[in-house]
DNA sequence: CCCAACTTCGACATAATGTAGAATTGGCAT
DNA sequence: ATGCCAATTCTACATTATGTCGAAGTTGGG
């Protein structure tokens, strides 16, 4: 049986997804891993071989900066990510009513309060 | 880095997984080896390993059932999966508010209503 | 007490991710 | 123009999760 099924993100991917989201403008490699790594004890390499997965996965896009370098953005925001992976979710989730239910009992009164808002 | 993150279930752990939540008893290692493979293209002993990693990550208990042989059963329903998976979306999902925006722009009127009714 | 059924153990295969050195490429200073 | 150098791409191997079973161990029942 060929696994072909998209896996959760490693942590590496996830670290870098958080410092793109995070940043309001595009980076480099660089940047992201002054970020992700404060000591030295990751390769920038390591980072550019991750991006350009992230680049496969469409989760990130890429384009040109000063001379040769490049600059790298979230394909699309952390919100709208999540809301996909939801959605995902609730597609496969047998009786949607029901897993909404169990959903609503794990909020807060005030994220209540913002679903509830979102639902207009 | 070693990563310790619970990754994504695989393929042949969400089709077991799926045939304890289709089913309204607990089912043997037999059983559940007839439901995921019709023809003979799989070991007993495969479903057995998978269904022990199940139980390791506390996704499905198992009880004595006949003689020597154990009963299998989800640890949750499916839509309590959901639930718990989708509130660890929500949770990293930085505005929770903007996310459910987007989450239920994506979802149908009927789906919305359901939303909106289980949430009091 | 022995056997067949059922489980547990150990082992290896495949795929995704982490990690980084080597090779390549393309601005740019002279 | 052209050679240097920084940034990227390529290649390779390590680690972890999952898929897959055969062999060994255990035990209920005759």
């Amino acid at each position: 049986m060929t696994t072909k099924r998209g896996r959760q993100q490693g942590e590496l991917e996830q670290l870098i997804l958080d410092t793109l989201w995070d940043s309001k403008t595009a980076l480099t490699s660089q940047q992201i891993l002054d970020t992700v790594s404060t000591d030295g004890d990751l390769a920038l390499t390591t980072v550019l071989t991750v991006l350009s997965r992230l680049v496969e996965k469409e989760l990130v896009t890429r384009e040109q900066g000063e001379g040769r370098s490049l600059l790298f953005s979230p394909a699309q925001t952390r919100e709208q990510h999540a809301a996909t992976l939801m959605l995902n979710l609730v597609t496969n989730a047998g009786n949607p009513a029901l897993a909404f239910s169990h959903f609503a009992s794990g909020l807060s009164k005030a994220q209540i309060k913002a679903l509830r808002d979102s639902l207009g």
